[in-house]
DNA sequence: TGTGCATGTTAAA
DNA sequence: TTAACCTGCACAA
């Protein structure tokens, strides 16, 4: 689930089925708390930024969610199933209801609380008050390699590992550029790539790449939506080499190397 | 049935 | 830089 498009598309989903209705709220694992402050309110609005989730309750009662890695959250219009036994929160109205399970975050948070969380994140391309030109300028500060720094929320906010790899590779950029060498037209080739491969994600509902090789079956499996995300070994959709994937800043980096252009940056010590 | 791995983040060393 | 945490899936056996 957890990439920006998903948060997105679950913020939009609630604010359609969602926000309006009159909820009672329980933990089945967990939240006691949040659940004993929720439950009665109706939710008056939900909002995404990057991979972070806020729903506002009347009496300005706001829940901050993240579902980092492991994180589910679905909605039932009609009949809910019965909550897993690691259901954290369940929300449950006369028409619509909500089950989280295996989030990272799902507090209450104060609104000075909510302006310090999202003060930290960074430009959220899927975002209507996003601003390149901020996002260019902390994208680009320090020698850290462009990957890496794709990675870090404070300075663009909702790509993760997918998106980047498959963004990365659509515009040919080299992986390990120093995030300050990248050029500003090279940038917004890049952020719009970025904001594509969301955007579509978020209305699809999954990401597929643009050029992503063709499915051998019907069963569509991961590697088979994607152009070199999972793809280890693989050839490359556009030129036929092995895909390469290395381990950077403990994140699996993805990439062609004969389309991405030459890593500049390459560490001396571990060769592979 | 069991094992490893994953779209993420944080705290500790 | 590393381990830890949370859950579900693909794949091996």
């Amino acid at each position: 689930m957890p990439e920006g498009h998903s948060i997105h598309r679950v913020a939009r989903v609630h604010r359609r089925w969602l926000v309006g209705r009159h909820f009672t709220a329980d933990s089945p694992q967990g939240r006691p708390e949040v659940a004993r402050v929720l439950s009665g309110r109706t939710l008056m609005g939900v909002d995404a930024h990057g991979k972070h989730l806020f729903h506002v309750f009347e009496g300005d009662v706001r829940l901050h969610i993240h579902l980092g890695l492991f994180g589910r959250i679905r909605h039932f219009r009609s009949q809910a199933p019965v909550p897993s036994a690691a259901c954290r929160l369940r929300l449950t109205s006369a028409a619509a209801s909500l089950h989280l399970s295996g989030p990272s975050a799902c507090e209450l948070l104060t609104p000075e609380a909510e302006a310090t969380l999202r003060a930290r994140l960074g430009e959220d391309p899927l975002r209507a008050d996003a601003s390149p030109d901020r996002a260019y300028a902390r994208l680009t500060q320090g020698r850290m390699p462009l990957a890496q720094a794709l990675l870090d929320q404070g300075r663009i906010a909702g790509v993760g590992n997918i998106v980047r790899a498959e963004a990365l590779f659509l515009v040919g950029l080299p992986p390990l550029l120093p995030a300050c060498e990248l050029d500003r037209e090279a940038f917004e080739s890049l952020w719009a790539a970025m904001r594509t491969l969301l955007e579509d994600g978020a209305r699809d509902g999954l990401i597929v790449t643009p050029g992503a090789p063709p499915l051998p079956s019907p069963g569509r499996k991961r590697a088979e939506r994607f152009c070199v995300y999972g793809r280890t070994g693989l050839p490359c959709p556009r030129c036929g080499a092995k895909v390469k994937g290395r381990t950077l800043a403990a994140r699996t980096l993805y990439s062609c190397a004969a389309c991405q252009g030459v890593d500049r940056l390459r560490k001396p010590r571990r060769a592979r």
